[in-house]
DNA sequence: ATCTGGCACCTG
DNA sequence: CTCGCAGGTGCCAGAT
């Protein structure tokens, strides 16, 4: 298709469309075609490993564009855009299905949710136009060509997960096995049955307490326990437990923290997600209402540290593992342009360098104030640091705080490239309005709106100022959460490029097994690490420039070379 | 028997 | 991990 969204082309049978698109894509060179679907899921995932160069992702392009329309959470298949289109009614999204996909479903109708007799072709084709006519809208409105780059960051964004739960993260079962032995126990034969070791520390807490048998995993029952034998405790958070000077404590926490190992990440985790030496999830590209992602199945953003070392490249391959340092109060000191801000972030440690500048040199002091800031932080020691920094940097300051007044007024706020932030709910609006009423009917009320935020008062008002504070944080930390999000995503498809472009070895190509926020894993051959790092500090350096432009503000993303995950921090 | 909310704890 | 943002998953307990 042509810029426009007009056909560029006749349309043609293929009979094996995978075959098809490695041809097209083989020849093409560095005219590769932008390929428009109605998803990844649909499109790409069945087409892998037949890799693509660049796509145009309908459903992913539509949630974007609906959001920033006003219509938070929209259906976005194919059939939802046409019928938007067309003026029909808009069929619900299906729920995720955890179907493998075979050829037939990339065209399989129910699956696009388009009404009989519409053809997918012709669908494709006219809500692609329409979303370029969208997108071109919003750049005329004044947001340049950023809404754009999200739009292509989001859709290879799309790429990159399909790719990822296709290659899975590289998982030593062997590795696995021998920790959660060690920690607890055999493996029992009986599927579902406790592991020795947890039996084990179960009957020594009943011992300690002295308590007739109960359940460790009953939040009301372990109470009861600790009751009967004189301990008081409010709840049985790790940290409260841990107050408790008793040896029932003690053996109830190394209960828990065994016990979770074994519900979240033991034996019955690894036969579910574990295949074939991979770690294999799901991942759900703008998952997050900030832009960041999700994960579905496995818990695969939530890998215990304890269990990094099972991931460990294969024979002969690395790990090239990268984390963004500091990211957020980067972020903060390039889109608020605060000269000085910008300065403690144009080199190494940004804290320390924020500490000398204002702090009297006292590290601690200075990054709590700062996230403080970026969080919405009140209580604690945290005034006197919040006013240094109002004082020292009321650029980047003034730019959270106008966030946080944006939204306790009930308003939107949006990433640097334009993704916006949901709004509030009706139940929260009408909390709101209220709040209003109650205040105007006040005689020597305070008439200023922003007084409800500084509570005092009792009761419903007390719950409005609550409610009304809640979306000022929400809306403070979105600039910045859904801005380094923007970053990270342009990152990853920056970095995907120069992979693609690095040349093949005997053992294969470097790709991309893990992404996490602000956290990238790519599995490399030994002798293609240097490549990758540099292909990984050069996306770095090309996301900043393309997403916050002209700053000085180093956003530095670190790569180490190890064998395993567990050796990178 | 199945669903839902609360709790607890894992991640950035 | 209490103080302040964003998530997922599993378990229990109570409702349906």
């Amino acid at each position: 298709m042509n810029e426009d969204g007009s056909p560029a082309g006749a349309a043609r049978q293929v009979r094996v469309l995978a075959e098809a698109v490695a041809e097209i894509e083989g020849a093409a060179g560095a005219a590769a075609p932008r390929w428009v679907w109605a998803s990844a899921d649909s499109a790409y995932a069945p087409l892998l490993p037949v890799r693509v160069g660049r796509c145009h992702d309908l459903a992913l392009v539509e949630a974007l564009l609906c959001a920033h329309e006003g219509w938070f959470g929209a259906p976005r298949s194919l059939g939802a855009a046409w019928a938007r289109l067309k003026g029909l009614p808009v069929p619900e999204d299906l729920p995720a299905s955890a179907d493998s996909g075979d050829q037939e479903s990339l065209f399989a109708p129910d699956r696009l949710q388009l009404p009989p007799g519409v053809d997918a072709l012709t669908a494709v084709v006219a809500v692609h136009a329409d979303q370029v006519r969208r997108i071109a809208a919003i750049a005329d409105a004044g947001q340049r060509n950023r809404f754009k780059l999200l739009v292509a960051a989001e859709s290879a964004g799309g790429l990159v997960a399909a790719e990822m739960a296709y290659d899975g993260l590289p998982w030593r079962v062997d590795v696995h096995n021998a920790l959660l032995t060690e920690l607890l126990g055999p493996r029992p034969q009986i599927p579902g049955a406790i592991p020795q070791r947890l039996a084990e520390l179960t009957v020594r807490l009943q011992e300690a307490l002295g308590a007739r048998p109960f359940n460790p995993d009953s939040h009301t029952q372990v109470i009861k326990a600790f009751g009967e034998a004189g301990l008081r405790l409010t709840s049985t958070r790790s940290w409260v437990v841990r107050e408790i000077d008793h040896p029932a404590a003690e053996i109830l926490i190394r209960y828990k923290e065994l016990s979770r190992l074994h519900a979240a990440h033991g034996w019955a985790w690894q036969d579910a997600w574990v295949r074939g030496g991979r770690f294999r999830p799901e991942y759900v590209v703008g998952g997050v209402v900030s832009g960041r992602w999700a994960g579905r199945g496995g818990g695969a953003l939530q890998i215990p540290r304890i269990l990094r070392g099972a991931v460990v490249a294969d024979p002969g391959w690395c790990l090239v593992v990268a984390d963004a340092a500091q990211l957020e109060p980067r972020v903060l000191a390039a889109l608020s342009r605060d000269a000085g801000l910008a300065r403690t972030a144009a080199g190494g440690d940004l804290y320390e360098a924020l500490a000398a500048a204002a702090f009297r040199g006292e590290r601690d002091k200075a990054k709590l104030g700062l996230l403080g800031a970026m969080y919405g932080q009140t209580s604690g020691d945290i005034g006197p640091l919040l006013a240094t920094l109002r004082r020292q940097y009321p650029a980047a300051m003034g730019y959270v705080e106008a966030a946080a007044r944006t939204g306790e007024e009930g308003g939107i706020v949006r990433s640097v490239l334009g993704r916006p932030c949901p709004p509030p709910s009706a139940e929260w609006m009408d909390r709101a309005e209220q709040g209003r009423q109650d205040q105007a009917a006040e005689p020597d009320g305070v008439r200023d709106w922003a007084a409800a935020r500084d509570g005092g008062r009792d009761g419903e008002g007390d719950a409005v100022g609550r409610s009304t504070r809640a979306r000022g944080r929400f809306t403070r930390n979105f600039v910045i959460q859904s801005s380094a999000s923007d970053w990270a995503l342009v990152l990853l498809a920056m970095l995907r490029r120069r992979l693609t472009a690095l040349e093949e070895s005997a053992s294969g190509r470097p790709h991309l097994v893990f992404f996490q926020h602000d956290e990238i894993i790519v599995h490399a051959p030994r002798d293609a690490a240097e490549a990758v790092v540099a292909a990984i500090t050069a996306s770095a350096d090309e996301a900043t420039r393309l997403v916050f432009g002209d700053t000085p503000v180093r956003l530095p993303m670190v790569p180490v070379v190890v064998d395993a995950y567990a050796e990178a921090k």
